[in-house]
DNA sequence: ACAAACATTGTAAATTATTTACAATTGCAA
DNA sequence: TTGCAATTGTAAATAATTTACAATGTTTGT
């Protein structure tokens, strides 16, 4: 069945989000190094792709990046910001669940 | 200043969003062979790169990709998809740039 | 100051993905 | 069947990413 369009956004659109890391790094201005570098770190982990394919993030990876930036700005630690944003990614994927349901916003 | 956050979706990431052209497939469930015919043909246009550079799509970009589908579903040539399809693109414009203003939604 | 741990950055070689251009193919309507 | 629209195939060149090894900054505690 269709979901109602026309509202302001749809979050159909951002479930199937994925993004190749120049763009990510494009997107929150954080170097391609960087990003690999706190995978490497197990502070994100990209889609689950094949050995030596290319990495690929969703929406959820990339607001994590964001959100680390910030609390690494203010003087976090990798591990101390991985920690602190923990519930906070929490309510972000519970909303996006819910929402997902409904269609639209 | 800061926009007003933790509301159901935040405008802001789909202004900054770009996306490859392997992405917008798996995306869009278009063969990127296709999306380069589009874009040859005029339908689309991706954002301005320096010639031989990879293309890249935002979310206009993809949301239209995915209507023009739609239409040749339903029998429409790619120019009469392309024109009908105008005034939706204009409504999105217009409701991105709105909700941008605001932030969140 | 010094060591130690944390974080970032540099880079080369191999691999993957994209571009471009030329061509072939398909489907449909006049 | 002829013509046009739309799609698809592919090879060679180029761009972008991966991986691995190494070097360099930065902060904190002693």
């Amino acid at each position: 069945m269709k979901q109602k369009e026309n509202l302001s956004f749809d979050f159909d659109f951002l479930e199937k989000l994925v993004v190749g890391i120049g763009e990510v790094s494009q997107i929150t201005d954080i170097p391609t190094r960087q990003i690999r570098y706190w995978e490497e770190k197990q502070i994100i982990e990209s889609l689950p792709e094949k050995e030596g394919k290319n990495r690929k993030y969703d929406y959820k990876n990339i607001k994590k990046m964001l959100l680390i930036k910030e609390l690494l700005d203010e003087g976090y630690t990798l591990d101390s910001a991985s920690e602190k944003i923990k519930k906070r990614m929490e309510l972000i994927e519970k909303t996006l669940d819910k929402l997902n349901k409904k269609g639209s916003c």
